[in-house]
RNA sequence: GCGCGCAUAGCUCAGCUGGUUAGAGCGCUACAUUCACAUUGUAGAGGUCCCUGGUUCGAAUCCAGGUGCGCGCACCA
């Protein structure tokens, strides 16, 4: 008996080397795949976001991925599999500023701009190494050399890239839309991140001249100045459309125009309604469609604007109850209903309710036509106007990309024929800079452009002075601790964007905090005495005497103020000191280093900064920069400076690109040509729009082709009861732990078997162990065979006859197999690759030959064991795509002793 | 409201384009076990294939309607 085997198979023990040996072998990467191949085959792995870990989803997703490389790998195609993860712009963001808020109290921004986003990257950096370490132990043959981020250097082109075709094609725009807009989070949501939540309210029936109106808003009410009713409503047909009326209304008289659409419902309530253009979708429509004047009620922090007059300023939670009180006063409010079942919308990641606001965001228009780039697209020709609605459909209609299963395609057609234009940008800091530019003297933009130096205005940190030093310590004190505490974070922050030059003003702390920045970064120091001034926002246009007495008033003591200028006289300076510096190092990348209220006066002059933006004091954080870029002239204007766009774009942008990116489009690669568009997309059909049909637009629009062949959608992973696994139900099944438990080989079988494509998966414990067993059945198969292994038995022997049906039985069952998992039914092939082998191969065959192995002559026990080791052979092979480290492990024992340093991974299908 | 899906053994599900007695895993029952494997083997119980009607020589499978679940999208002034 050969010793080397084990009674039970151990997972832990075999895993882990086997993996390593499979990487170091390099096979993952196409490149060093030997042996010829008649075709290409790739996939691009949808990258895991790099929010922690990897959850039993994933773990399903690599597997499928993995099975369908590993078949095709064998089966002699050059196989790509390319490995990544998503930066996820909202989702990191937001678990950042969770912790950030558990921990310390504190929003991202207490800590501004860059140093929070050194925390996110710092974050997603460990997340992202314990999911590679994760796609690793479940088996799955990736081509790491090829790793990508959605966020890294050569993505980060392809967005670029991408963004400025899009524009110069006018798919991209910019424009006042309503948008989704989360107070809590302060950024827009996109319509997919928002849900409807049941709740009940009360519903106010409001006096509107002679008709009644509805609402459970009535905050929202001031300005509705137009009355909205359908044009086939009869009790309404004398009023006519465009028809104005004087109406008493909560603060006071209005005059109302009649507005006929279809929108207004006649069965609901009166039939009659007023608009809120500004906070309200539909109410939007109606006023784009009548050219209807639209004004803001609600800020951006949820409170009262001036049009709401003595409830100015108010949060609107707590204006309600006083404006329904005042309707009361006035006699205005007709009814109330108590029991309205209403429905607010939430959004879903951070949970704060949403509030419509007209915002200037960036879209990308997909009814705007644009010009096909080339014959790839089924259906439409070089040239022809499409748009990206139509290019979406089309593409799926002409069975060019096939979605399995089949019935999601409806699904899909559905989606895009409802699709609005996408709103992609995102009022956020994790993620890809829009890259539009805008002129700080004229407001121009430009996308894209070529840059010469980036220019960042920081302030120095803190200091300590009391009042009475204040006066005194005002122009030299020292940083204190914390001071230098904000500069080295500053300065760190700085340290990747090869800063070769640091300006700062002559004043001690803010020497102090430039030499920080020198340590860290390694950057001249040069001092700028022009630079050396307190200035507070407020002062503008003063005489000295008139700041001093300004200044005594504000703060109870007097400005000591050195030289005898006026305060337009000190801005001039320090401008002018900036425009020299700016002439001579417009190509360096340079930091203005002085006092905070120089950087908001500079803001205010060469960045037309108002004045509540100049004064306030979170206009600029100590260890906050503002980033200038200097660019190629402004064409309108002659100026170089420009601000870039301080938003982000949406995560499934760049996402969206991932097919192309990840094979190094823009650049024309050898990857591009040889592996794209890639055969198979396979993902969770819960990401279909906001992924799959995002990479549809993005690849016919930039490259004129389809990103892939084939759309392969798995179900969820659910728990044993149906329900969704999560951390609050603390119903999920760590990968990872199952992996060290049963063996990453049972796991994957678990998510394999019994789960039909698009189909839920309802996985337990109970379900993996079983095909631990399994893997336990292999690995006896092969320690009974090796039992009987003599190398000195003859190789070449006349099989008997009745052997022949053995071998047709597998054939049988390989050719099934092998059509399966072409056909994309991964559970069946399974499913009949575990039943053979295990009722059939092992109970039948073996059972049936072993009065031969034990009794039979040499003839007879070569001849038996020449038949089960072929068959064998045969059976971890087809089991391999599906248990790759099991049959590795026997084969390695088994078999390949016979070969050099080779692989079952490898072996011919 | 618009659209999609599901209903088969106690549980979780498979059953492709209609073709003898409807399958698997888990669970259950009984027996076996010095045997490569107790992480095993053998045998067994267990089903009006949700209901009604239709097409057909023949329906779990195709069609229509109904019932009950699940999901996606839109949306209520």
């Amino acid at each position: 008996m050969n010793s080397e085997f084990e009674k039970t198979y151990d997972p832990k023990a075999h895993e882990d080397a086997i993996y390593r040996n499979w990487e170091e072998s390099g096979f993952f990467n196409p490149d060093k795949l030997p042996g010829k191949h008649k075709e290409a085959f790739s996939i691009v792995l949808p990258p895991p976001n790099v929010t922690g870990t990897l959850h039993m989803g994933h773990a399903a997703m690599i597997a499928v991925e993995d099975i369908i490389i590993r078949y095709r790998r064998m089966s002699g195609a050059k196989t790509l599999w390319i490995p990544g993860t998503d930066h996820a712009a909202i989702a990191t963001q937001e678990k950042v500023e969770k912790e950030l808020y558990k921990k310390e109290k504190k929003t991202r921004h207490d800590l501004g701009r860059e140093t929070f986003l050194k925390q996110v990257e710092e974050f997603a950096s460990a997340s992202h190494d314990t999911i590679v370490h994760q796609m690793k132990r479940l088996g799955a043959s990736l081509d790491w050399s090829r790793e990508a981020f959605t966020l890294d250097e050569s993505r980060s082109l392809a967005v670029k890239t991408a963004f400025k075709e899009m524009h110069e094609a006018g798919l991209i725009y910019r424009g006042d839309r309503i948008v989704n807009w989360d107070p809590k989070l302060q950024t827009t949501v996109s319509d997919d991140e928002v849900e409807w939540k049941d709740e009940k309210s009360v519903f106010y029936y409001i006096q509107y001249g002679p008709f009644v109106i509805g609402t459970a808003r009535p905050e929202t009410k001031f300005g509705d100045k137009y009355v909205v009713m359908h044009p086939n409503d009869e009790r309404y047909a004398k009023y006519k459309h465009g028809e104005t009326l004087e109406v008493e209304w909560i603060n006071g008289r209005i005059t109302a125009t009649i507005i006929k659409d279809e929108a207004a419902d006649p069965e609901f309530g009166t039939g009659v309604m007023t608009i809120t253009p500004w906070h309200d979708a539909m109410d939007f429509e109606i006023a784009e469609r009548h050219n209807l004047d639209k004004e803001q009620i609600i800020d951006l922090k949820g409170k009262l604007l001036p049009i709401a007059g003595e409830f100015a300023g108010m949060h609107i939670t707590k204006a309600r109850p006083a404006i329904v009180e005042k309707l009361k006063e006035k006699k205005l409010l007709v009814k109330v209903d108590e029991e309205y079942a209403h429905r607010v919308t939430v959004s879903t990641r951070g949970g704060g309710i949403i509030e419509p606001q007209i915002m200037r965001q960036w879209f990308v228009d997909v009814n705007k036509k644009f010009e096909a780039k080339t014959d790839k697209l089924q259906g439409i020709k070089k040239g022809e106007m499409v748009t990206l609605k139509e290019m979406m459909l089309q593409v799926v209609k002409s069975g060019q990309i096939k979605i399995i299963p089949e019935h999601f395609d409806k699904t899909y057609f559905h989606w895009i024929e409802n699709l609005r234009d996408w709103c992609i940008s995102r009022q956020l800091w994790y993620g890809h800079r829009i890259p539009a530019w805008y002129c700080t003297s004229c407001k121009d933009e430009k996308i894209n452009p070529l840059r010469k130096g980036k220019w960042f205005f920081a302030r120095h940190g803190e200091t300590d002075f009391n009042k009475e030093g204040r006066q005194q310590g005002w122009l030299d004190t020292s940083l204190n601790e914390k001071g230098r505490e904000q500069a080295r974070e500053m300065a760190h922050a700085l340290k990747n964007q090869n800063i070769d030059l640091i300006i700062s003003s002559d004043l001690k702390r803010a020497k102090e905090t430039a030499e920080i920045i020198h340590e860290v970064t390694g950057a001249e120091i040069i001092y700028e005495k022009g630079f050396r001034e307190r200035n507070h926002g407020g002062y503008e246009g003063m005489l000295k005497e008139e700041m001093i007495a300004k200044y005594q008033d504000r703060f109870g003591y007097d400005i000591n103020i050195e030289n005898d200028e006026s305060y337009k006289q000190l801005e001039d300076r320090v401008v002018e000191a900036f425009e020299r510096h700016k002439k001579k190092h417009a190509h360096k990348n340079v930091v203005i280093m002085t006092h905070g209220g120089t950087i908001r006066m500079l803001m205010k002059r060469i960045n037309n900064w108002t004045p509540e933006q100049a004064l306030s004091g979170s206009a600029l954080k100590n260890t906050e920069t503002i980033q200038f870029d200097i660019l190629e002239e402004c064409k309108k204007c002659g100026n170089h400076l420009f601000l870039q766009d301080s938003d982000t774009l949406d995560t499934w942008f760049s996402s969206g690109l991932w097919t192309l990116s990840t094979l190094g489009w823009p650049e024309k690669t050898a990857d591009l040509k040889g592996f794209h568009p890639t055969s198979v997309l396979e993902t969770g059909y819960d990401i279909l729009f906001f992924w799959i049909a995002r990479m549809i637009l993005m690849t016919g629009f930039l490259i004129g082709d389809v990103p892939f062949k084939t759309v392969y959608l798995h179900g969820l992973v659910r728990d044993e009861k149906g329900r969704k696994m999560s951390k609050s139900l603390g119903n999920g099944i760590d990968p990872l732990e199952m992996a060290d438990k049963y063996g990453a080989d049972a796991t994957r079988l678990s998510l394999i078997v019994g789960a039909a494509p698009g189909n839920d998966i309802k996985l337990s414990e109970d379900k993996i162990r079983g095909y631990r067993n399994f893997a336990t059945k292999i690995w006896n198969i092969a320690r009974f065979i090796s039992m009987y292994d003599d190398p000195t038995l003859s190789r070449s022997v006349k099989m008997p006859k009745e052997y022949q049906a053995y071998y047709d039985g597998f054939n049988d069952i390989k050719k099934l197999v092998t059509e399966k998992i072409e056909a994309f039914e991964l559970h069946e092939a399974a499913n009949e690759s575990y039943h053979y082998i295990w009722h059939t191969f092992a109970d039948i065959v073996i059972e049936q030959v072993k009065p031969a192995l034990q009794n039979g002559n040499s003839q007879e026990k070569a001849a038996a064991l020449a038949m089960l080791k072929d068959i064998f052979l045969g059976c971890i092979k087809l089991l391999h795509p599906f248990m790759p480290f099991v049959t590795e492990a026997v084969y390695q024992k088994l078999f390949a002793g016979e070969k050099q340093k080779s692989f079952l991974m490898v072996e011919a299908w």
